[in-house]
DNA sequence: CGGTAACTTGACTTAAATCAACAATAGTGG
DNA sequence: CCACTATTGTTGATTTAAGTCAAGTTACCG
């Protein structure tokens, strides 16, 4: 359970690309993160910039991959810089919360000495950049103070959805949270650019139940029930195209009336 | 809506006590904290202590006060020192869902630009410290390296805790909520050196329905079944005597039987 | 004391879970 | 390219854990 690795899934592309001065810190971020304003790397220092990179480690795993397991001992901090990850927690007897997707520019694996809290595992094929922890914080600060400032906004941020999901699960209807949880998607989705909709779903209908809290019947259920209203449209089931955005906000906050 | 502090609520211990050398760094963190090895501003050096002590606001605030309130614009970070805190976010028709309860040593307040993402509000006469937000990360990195440390450190214990919550909330049981719930109080309280037994409980049962996402009836009622069950013993509502801790862990994990 | 707020208990309802088919989709190999 | 199969998703019937509604009871506070 603590090999979390193949060799095979190693891939540095420093090793296959040259890294030209114009490729940081300016613009684009290649090698750690996708965009400069929103990636752990932004705002490095060229001297830092250059520093970390002699530090992380870049990975590559398949779809379906365990990237770590829930109490694994906890040395590196995650960059997702392609693809989706979900991160969860399990009871003994098999019931499953997931506590997070995530996509490129977010950032996971912080861990006190107790282990990952968490297991994560990709959903479609991915990237990553892996940190040593001790990087942050330790007697080596020097290394990039500015990483560090990253991380911590990043770990805010985290603290924050994880807040809100809360929310979700303690208080809101199954209409409610499957609202909310499109609308958090969209939303996620054009902080990194890409259109509001269609909303890409890498992740199964099972993930979505066990992510809001919910059985399989009743998302699939309440998906149908959105349909119904024309909120959405369902084009093929890793894809929903949002017809009317205000209104699925509106029944997220449970304002269905 | 942003005025979160009374005037009279103002204390400032440096005013009235002067600190001698020995009070810091060594043994207690007097002005900002309780204990130095799980405070905030423990292994700080003296310098570094003396520029915090320097930033720092010190409270008081009496039963129920809001300290701030979700929206409101962010510009502090709060260390609890003594009393207790509710962490809350609500829906415009008054649904509300506690994100956490607080305690001697918990940090609260960290927010992006945003503004705070909850209200927090004492729940018994309580003191705290308040740094301005941008002394963490910012350009004045230098002011203390080892408080943002702290800070990360403390904002990564938040954020688990939250996760941990999240499979609560998504995929237990009444009861299991409440013995997690039980166990939980009584593993936070002998991290602050405090007997395990018997667990203080500063909040009202409408408090811990909105915390663990039931009804303040389920929550009577599960202290009902619990006390049946000889796992507790209610001395007055707000105490609870533990007296069977395996078994209390046993039914938060599932194993009811 | 008296009155209000907080908590408990009981009767009944309901949103979502469970159980059970059934349909669609995606691979797989001939 | 098309069966064949396994997996994934949908829909319907029924059950159930927790919610709601309605009294009571206890504790608190002036």
């Amino acid at each position: 359970m603590t090999a979390s690795f193949d060799v095979r899934d190693f891939r540095d592309p420093a090793d296959t690309e040259s890294l030209r001065p114009s490729d940081y810190p300016s613009q684009l971020c290649r090698v750690c993160d996708i965009n400069r304003e929103t990636s752990l790397c932004s705002r490095l220092t060229k001297d830092e910039f250059t520093r970390v990179l002699s530090m992380r480690d870049q990975f590559q795993f398949p779809p379906l991959h365990a990237i770590f397991r829930e109490g694994d001992k906890a040395g590196h901090v995650y960059a997702l810089t392609s693809g989706s990850v979900k991160l969860y927690k399990l009871l003994s007897d098999g019931r499953r919360q997931i506590v997070g997707f995530l996509f490129p520019g977010d950032v996971f694996g912080l861990a006190n000495s107790l282990g990952y809290p968490y297991s994560a595992e990709t959903l479609n094929q991915a990237s990553a950049c892996r940190f040593p922890q001790r990087m942050l914080g330790g007697q080596t600060r020097e290394v990039a103070p500015m990483l560090e400032r990253r991380m911590f906004d990043l770990a805010v941020r985290e603290l924050m959805r994880a807040h809100e999901q809360m929310l979700w699960l303690g208080r809101k209807t199954a209409l409610e949270r499957l609202a909310s949880f499109l609308a958090s998607l969209a939303r996620r989705a054009t902080e990194r650019g890409l259109p509001e909709s269609p909303v890409a779903l890498p992740m199964s209908r099972s993930d979505i139940a066990d992510f809001l809290g919910l059985t399989i019947e009743t998302v699939s259920r309440t998906f149908t029930h959105l349909k119904k209203l024309s909120v959405i449209v369902i084009p093929d089931n890793s894809h929903v195209v949002l017809n009317n955005l205000p209104l699925l906000s509106k029944l997220a906050e449970g304002g269905g009336d």
